[in-house]
DNA sequence: ATACCTTCCGTACCATGGTACGGAGTCAAG
DNA sequence: CTTGACTCCGTACCATGGTACGGAAGGTAT
């Protein structure tokens, strides 16, 4: 199933085609051969296209997340171990940050609704 | 105590002076009268600078902490707890999603260890 | 076969969050 | 009273991750 436009693959992943093609500029997504001016799009690059965004989603950048479809389709499980070891830790710090956050946040909510007058204090709600 | 100056003020959120002058000009923090050409910064100062460092790492943009900021000194609860209750409801989806990558990532790891030739499903593994 | 929508491609532009640079002034130590 | 570090301010530049634009060619419904 090689039948996609870009229009199509695009709006499987949920993105827009301008974005589509700046992926396929930085070589994160293949070009595939033109077939009488238009190119066609399948599977592969609709999972391919999903990852990147999930990836991005996960703290990614676009340079990283280009090793990662490189190790896809190599050999180097070394590597490709070693770059998720550094991911999951960096995810780790960023949940317990964002957990942290979040309980400063809703300690902040809970203050405003007391109902006094005066501002919340939302840098003290933060210390 | 009003004492720091710029450099200080910067080492003491960690971050670089040309960083604190920045948010100067994005009004996110005030810039002090200037006693005889320098200006002199204090607690509030490093607070607020401290402030806004750790809101950016849970994830608000540079304009939403302006608009903290600006409730912070002013008097709309309202408004506060409303902004308080997005950004929490914001955080608990990206906090979910984080784990969900987390796990995905961990999965990789995971398969990548067990000593197969050729290469990690890294795509697969984030279905 | 005539609109009308896409595609393709290159190039330009955009917002965000800084970082760097240059020149003039300030300040503290030697 | 000079040297060296720091300050102030404006302006320029940077990386990241896109988004927009314009013209030529392809595809499709009427």
């Amino acid at each position: 199933m090689q039948n996609l436009t870009i229009k199509g693959l695009a709006t499987e992943a949920s993105v827009g085609v301008e974005t589509v093609r700046y992926y396929q500029r930085r070589g994160l997504l293949d070009v595939p051969p033109s077939a009488g001016g238009i190119r066609r799009y399948g599977d592969q690059d609709i999972a391919r296209l999903r990852f990147i965004r999930r990836a991005q989603a996960a703290g990614f950048t676009l340079a990283e997340i280009g090793e990662l479809l490189r190790l896809d389709s190599g050999t180097d499980r070394e590597r490709a171990h070693a770059i998720a070891s550094i991911r999951i830790d960096a995810l780790d710090v960023r949940i317990a940050e964002l957990i942290d956050v979040r309980t400063s946040l809703a300690r902040l909510a809970v203050e405003c609704e007391s109902g006094r007058d005066g501002p919340c204090p939302i840098i003290e709600s933060f210390v």
